[in-house]
DNA sequence: CCCTGATTCGC
DNA sequence: GCGAATCAGG
């Protein structure tokens, strides 16, 4: 697959909200998440909100033709940018940062940044669905959740509750009882 | 271990 | 230009 302008104004849209570049590349198709990033880069679009590491980064020597090259680095410091291509893009940093810090309280609130469409789910997202599946608000939490668990701990602690201690009896194990959908009706 | 982005370099 | 391999960090 190529990175066509459709594909490559998706991946800076993507990259703007701050989606990682394995979601992206889950989302596009086709790419690994390994060639998001290189395409980041190529753009010029990457570095975002990443200050210069102390000291650290030899880079790979990797054996073989050792380009040592690195006198006269002077100069140009590139511009860079010159969007020619017919990029609505709005160039927009959008600081945005990040605001909530409680997510705990708020029931169903997931940073955009996290949300999960259906084809962004692996086996270690959080599945539970968000909003009504007949709307386009639709959306999974997409947290990170347990391998082989459905959902993220938050999500766990709804869906799996006790099933109430008041019988003495015991039985701590966990049962599932209310399907997340009723949850999501109601939310 | 899982993940993240960063960088290099053969293609 | 592309992206696998690799590295470094969380």
């Amino acid at each position: 697959m190529s990175w066509t302008n459709e594909r490559v104004e998706l991946l800076s849209k993507l990259w703007a909200e701050g989606h990682s570049a394995s979601q992206i590349a889950g989302e596009l198709g086709g790419v690994t998440r390994n060639a998001v990033i290189g395409k980041v880069h190529r753009l010029g679009l990457s570095g975002r909100a990443k200050a210069p590491s102390p000291a650290s980064k030899p880079r790979r020597p990797r054996a073989g033709s050792a380009a040592p090259a690195s006198p006269g680095r002077t100069g140009t410091p590139q511009p860079q940018s010159q969007g020619a291509t017919a990029l609505k893009m709005e160039s927009a940093p959008a600081p945005v940062a990040k605001p909530e810090p409680e997510i705990e309280l708020i029931a169903e609130l997931v940073p955009m940044s996290e949300r999960a469409t259906i084809l962004s789910l692996t086996e270690r997202t959080c599945k539970w669905p968000i909003g009504d599946p007949s709307t386009d608000d639709f959306y999974f939490c997409g947290r990170v959740s347990d391998a082989n668990v459905p959902y993220c701990a938050h999500h766990c602690k709804i869906a799996y509750q006790p099933v109430s201690d008041r019988r003495r009896n015991n039985n701590n194990k966990p049962l599932a009882v209310s399907a997340p959908i009723a949850a999501a009706r109601a939310s």
